[in-house]
DNA sequence: GTCTATAGGACGATAGAC
DNA sequence: GTCTATCGTCCTATAGAC
């Protein structure tokens, strides 16, 4: 494991005030009072407010189109791949769940990189809903509206954030387990 | 139906802005210019931003609290209960999907009210648990972590309000029985 | 690499005329 | 009920000493 850079340290504390307020509500100077120095001299270490706001974003965005790419590549029936998407999810939300906050509620503050995530956003939900119609047309899925099963996956995916914090390192590894059945197999007996 | 007030309307059209860029970025002159008037002209409607902030949330927090308790008082099985939680929040999504962004999003930004918002909130996942934790144990759910199922069926109707919008009227009547579906049948043939 | 000082502008909100 | 003018504060970011 790699020492922490400062710059890197300024950006995973940033990570974590932007998840408790929101990127618009946290101050230069509540960062540097969180760093224990002088707004001003976090400057030497980053370029702007936003520099530090697409750091945190295009890194977990750019990791997800990764992951995808490799499930599409990998895996072989449609709920084998669906399986490996929720796994995806699960382990960057335990390794960045601050960096995902700030990916979900603040990607609208991007300025020059707002296309390009909008871009990345978009392709990845294209290739999670052609997995979808996929299951629905070879009978692995029920043939339900395929953007309501979209939306609802996605939706719990992409919340998880909250919830894994609250969760200790045991009930973590037993969540995936729990979480495939519910989403896949549905909670009425 | 009685006609908007002018006051009703500076609520209406924050709370789309407050969707769009979340609270802490919109500022009083912003909301103003929506209104087409001066942002000090604004103050003889509101007494200030952080006031149509709690009128937005706290409106419909009560709202969900006071559906909770019609669903606990009216419906009978467990799944019932669910089935009605479930239609109790495609309503008020449809009905405010820009007022549930300002709930889910911004709720933290409240001051006085905080801890009231707060309550309720805690009250309503409470009261939801228990209705999830009474269908295991009579046998109508299948026995996966309570929390779980909490947090799957929570995320995916939390998240509602950012997919109805893109519904038109047919579409949305058929969304209630596809979610239905989803949520409690889950999707594996 | 951190500091003090501050530029230059935007913020929420008020005063008072009409 | 809306306007113009403005107050006092806070914002991001830079300059320059150490």
């Amino acid at each position: 494991m790699k020492k922490e850079t400062r710059k890197e340290e300024i950006i995973r504390v940033a990570a974590q005030l932007f998840k408790q307020k929101g990127y618009s509500a946290v101050t230069m100077r509540d960062l540097a009072k969180a760093m224990d120095m002088q707004a001003a001299s976090l400057y030497n270490h980053i370029n702007s407010k936003q520099a530090i706001l697409q750091d945190i974003i295009l890194e977990i965005a750019e990791a997800f189109t990764e992951g995808m790419n490799v499930v599409i590549s990998e895996s072989n029936s449609s709920v084998e791949k669906l399986n490996a998407l929720i796994a995806l999810h699960v382990r960057i939300a335990i390794n960045n769940p601050e960096g995902l906050a700030a990916l979900n509620t603040d990607w609208m503050h991007l300025e020059e990189k707002l296309d390009y995530y909008l871009q990345l956003r978009n392709d990845y939900e294209n290739n999670f809903r052609a997995i979808i119609v996929e299951g629905i047309k070879n009978d692995e899925l029920k043939p339900v509206d395929v953007e309501v099963i979209l939306f609802s996956m996605l939706s719990t995916l992409r919340s998880l954030y909250l919830w894994i914090p609250k969760k200790d390192a045991i009930k973590r590894q037993q969540l995936l387990e729990d979480l495939t059945t519910v989403l896949i197999q549905g909670i009425n007996k």
